[in-house]
DNA sequence: AGAATAAAAGACCTTTTAGTCTTATATTTG
DNA sequence: CAAATATAAGACTAAAAGGTCTTTTATTCT
């Protein structure tokens, strides 16, 4: 559904939301290994996160990622559509480039509705309503 | 959502499943031509999907593929599941490796539920179903 | 039988996604 | 200012997905 970077994209993210709680910031290596991502990868990913503003970074010591947003004002659909665009919210289910409702696909309107509710979804649930159900060892191998 | 090949491969079983009503088989070449996808890379999921069992082929002049089920017994969840396996229907949408209910991911019961809408809509609809949406131009460019 | 036709098989190539590694840059602290 | 620390940037490599091409095998038709 989502690239493996998305999902590590998320999951990152609460791990950096729940310590922005706290106002503390975190290391690149801290994330990783509460989130269970491989390092140089998940980094690029934050990289391009800041850059879309989603989070912020602060380099030297006692730096490390934090957002400074509210974790409310992030949603679901924010962060992957940074990350994976928005493709999977509005494709075709058959991959076809001009599917709609006045020329659809013989899956157009069944597939629409799944997506429809991806998408909504997606777009009602915050960073923040993640955090909740994020205890302690959730990533856990 | 789908992988490129699933989604040429259910295009290609809606022209043979029409073909098939007819009693007609056909060719690879006017299977793409009218699926619109690329011929070899179809061809060899096709042959997949006659060693699965959800398509029959002739070699030979005046053969071809054709489908020997009742169309309404071919899910689009049966093809799917022969192309791109069951992962889009069961993986944690954060990709974890043991998440479930008891061990749940925090995004687990939400995306729980759209996962199951999409599986519900592919196991109800057949190719029998497609073929009522597939009008001649259908996948015209 | 021989020629023509069409799928089967699999080697091969290309592109995209996934992931690593090295070097540069910014910030803090002593 | 120097040393240490942490992100930024981007070149690089690996693996998977997407796609092509050639050869083989089966079938039909004359």
């Amino acid at each position: 559904m989502f690239s493996n970077g998305c999902e590590y994209g998320i999951r990152a993210l609460t791990i950096i939301g729940r310590a922005s709680k706290e106002d503390r910031k975190v290391g690149i290596k801290e994330i990783c290994r509460l989130a269970k991502t491989p390092e140089s990868f998940t980094a690029k990913i934050m990289q391009n996160l800041v850059r879309r503003g989603i989070l912020d970074s602060q380099k030297g010591p006692a730096g490390g990622f934090y957002i400074s947003k509210d974790l409310d004002s992030i949603t679901l659909y924010d962060i992957v559509e940074a990350i994976d665009g928005t493709g999977v919210f509005v494709s075709c289910g058959l991959g076809l480039a001009h599917c709609d409702a006045s020329r659809p696909c013989p899956l157009h309107d069944k597939f629409a509705s799944v997506r429809q509710e991806l998408k909504a979804m997606c777009k009602s649930n915050t960073l923040n309503d993640l955090l909740s159900g994020l205890h302690d060892q959730v990533y856990k191998r």
